[in-house]
DNA sequence: TACTCATGAGCAA
DNA sequence: TGCTCCTGAGTAG
């Protein structure tokens, strides 16, 4: 499930398993390869998440940055017997020399990107990406910057809230239940909301996603939140259109906002 | 077993 | 706006 949330807990198994060690790399499938070679045998320094975007970054300055896009997913394993067709490993992590039991080797199949960049290039990433709630000093800086863009466009809440230059590490799903649990209507322009409200909803998006790094899923509701529910119960509106709201009864709604499915309630999003 | 759909985003037109 | 990248979970039959 790649929003934000999965790969903060990706670059924290980076840092757990692969911090300070010296780290194998190798595209089995065959397309990394030539990157691969520029960080193979060198020495992981730290592994950082920012929105959807994983930083492996090396002891050579040289950075491996991957973006999993919708298909994109890791394999961990503590033992040599990764699953599935490994013409199909993007990109391969492993240690040469690891104590037993220990998860050593990580597979990448199916990212939108993986590649080897240098400083300047992580720096023109970051640049264009907007505050991270789940990095944020949220009291400062990072918040102001969400706010001022929210408030001083005419585009819908809607879709600001999946421009990553806006929030990174919001998607689909958190885009809808934030909506929801702010009671806004997903076509209001952002000029339309006061600050207080576009700060609650980034205060409710740190809420959301630390619970998502804490049990790797999307859960948005509360009385669930220490529960493991199943898929279908974890959510207000997202993926649940003509069933009944669960707060007020109303047709939960799905409209395509930019080719993307909206979900929302007609009803307590009025 | 075959088919559909998806948590994303860059690009061309 | 639609196409593309191209994995795998879920579902229909």
């Amino acid at each position: 499930m790649p929003e934000g949330h999965t790969v903060h807990r990706t670059a924290n198994q980076f840092n757990e398993y692969f911090g300070g060690r010296l780290l194998r790399v190798d595209s089995p499938q065959g397309r990394f390869s030539a990157a691969a070679r520029l960080v193979d045998q060198q020495v992981l320094r730290t592994a950082v998440a920012v929105g959807k975007q994983l930083f492996l970054h090396f002891e050579n300055d040289l950075t491996v940055r991957i973006h999993l896009g919708i298909y994109g997913k890791w394999r961990w394993y503590s033992e040599f017997t990764p699953s599935g067709a490994v013409e199909q490993v993007r990109a391969r992590f492993f240690l040469e020399h690891p104590a037993p039991s220990q998860v050593f080797l990580a597979d990448l199949r199916g990212p939108t990107v993986c590649d080897v960049i240098d400083q300047h290039e992580v720096e023109a990433v970051l640049a264009r990406l907007g505050p991270d709630p789940l990095n944020a000093d949220y009291q400062g800086a990072e918040l102001d910057r969400f706010v001022r863009r929210v408030t001083q466009s005419k585009t819908a809440i809607g879709q600001l809230l999946m421009d990553q230059s806006v929030i990174a590490g919001v998607g689909n799903v958190y885009r809808a239940e934030l909506l929801f649990r702010a009671g806004l209507n997903p076509f209001v322009p952002g000029s339309k909301l006061a600050a207080t409200q576009v700060q609650k909803i980034w205060e409710d998006a740190v809420v959301l996603m630390e619970i998502g790094v804490k049990t790797g899923v999307m859960i948005t509701r509360e009385e669930l939140f220490d529960a493991d529910p199943p898929k279908l119960e974890r959510h207000f509106v997202y993926k649940r259109e003509g069933q009944r709201c669960r707060v007020c009864g109303a047709d939960i709604a799905l409209e395509l906002m930019q080719a993307r499915k909206l979900y929302w309630c007609p009803g307590c999003q009025a």
